[in-house]
DNA sequence: ATCTATTCATAACA
DNA sequence: TTGTTATGAATAGAT
């Protein structure tokens, strides 16, 4: 990736061995952090220079990241004895009780419980993960109000055509004078087309742009 | 450098996250080597997956790197002249001043908008403003929508009314056994009193409960 | 440091 | 998991 191939032996020269390690520690340090971020991992990374320096990278904290590795290759040693099977399941039952609480704490956290000592960004995972949860609730209501609106349209116009019905009936006319202030007219949810009441259609104008000022809202609120 | 571009945050879905991983991990390592061969730097590399398990790469040993480092550390500790003390809150100041500019970015970001030279308690204002006027919108549209099916279930039985009193004057009785299977019931934001039929008392016990969870999950948001 | 021509790493797909 | 391939990234060498 450069203008040529190189083959990966120690660079004689010093200044290009200086300008490379510039570079290549850079690049390094980014896919570190990048590897940390994308897999949720823990990442430690220690470089000293051919002068001595140091740089460094953690996506913790280095302390608790040579800590943990410590403990794990003290595991892996144990292992090889005959009684490292009794050590092996008192680790496994050390994690699952760690993992337990966790989970424990990010219910706490998820009921807007135990918020003490959550960083700027843990704070914002957490209120993103509930705008979420908050929207999945949301949707299934919608649903339901939409489809108790169309079931009682439905409803309405049945009984509305059998009215009409009733009336041939009783004044052997299609005239429904008397009856009509009660025409049922399918309101913003309904599946039927509307009927021409003035009024009716302001309330249609008026309910219809809700759904998108509720999520224009949402996306704010992110 | 893959097929697509990608924005470098956690991968939410779990198998992509894994195979990431893979790739990644192996690339990270190979890169580390590279450095270390090329300029001579001694590196070292511990990388914790998101299941526990360990990853490591050390251009010599893994202990000797952590000794090296925690050689640098202390010294770094011990260069603490009276003098040096003055750089040292430089330095504090300069990260604390980085992590205030972070923080105004979160908020301004939150809000969807440019707000250059707002302090946080303007912002904050500012969020909690957003927070009422949506809350203010969300209840608009739950009073919508209650006002609707309250009209429909008033309308819907004025003409299931009409239609009994219709049936009457046609059959001379009230028997309604042709048109019941319309009969016009409320259903949960109904003001009336709910018909007898099982179905429909159901819904009624799962709307009602919902705007209580809407309100939790607000609550719990901010 | 900055700029490209190249090679390399890898995201999406199979 | 493993391999393939189209693409975006990293970087070697030059300036």
């Amino acid at each position: 990736m450069g203008r040529g191939k190189i083959v990966i032996e120690r660079i004689d020269n010093s200044t290009s061995r200086q300008v490379t390690f510039s570079k290549r520690r850079k690049g390094l340090i980014k896919k570190a952090k990048e590897l940390a971020i994308l897999c949720d991992a823990q990442v430690g990374l220690v470089i000293f220079s051919s002068t001595g320096k140091l740089y460094e990278y953690a996506s913790t904290s280095m302390k608790s990241i040579i800590e943990r590795y410590n403990t794990c290759k003290e595991e892996h040693h144990r292992q090889m004895n005959p009684e490292s099977e009794v050590k092996f399941w008192q680790r496994e039952a050390e994690i699952l009780r760690q993992q337990l609480q966790n989970l424990q704490e990010n219910h706490r956290q998820l009921m807007g419980e135990q918020l003490y000592g959550l960083s700027v960004r843990n704070l914002q995972d957490l209120e993103n993960q509930l705008e979420l949860n908050l929207q999945g609730v949301r949707m299934k209501k919608e649903q339901i109000l939409k489809d108790e609106i169309q079931e009682l349209n439905r409803k309405g116009n049945l009984i509305f055509q059998e009215n009409v019905e009733l009336y041939k009936k009783v004044f052997g006319t299609t005239d429904m004078a008397t009856t009509s202030r009660n025409a049922f007219v399918p309101l913003s949810y309904g599946m039927h087309a509307a009927g021409g009441n003035p009024q009716e259609l302001v309330q249609l104008q008026l309910c219809q742009p809700e759904q998108e000022v509720c999520e224009t809202s949402d996306t704010a609120t992110k």
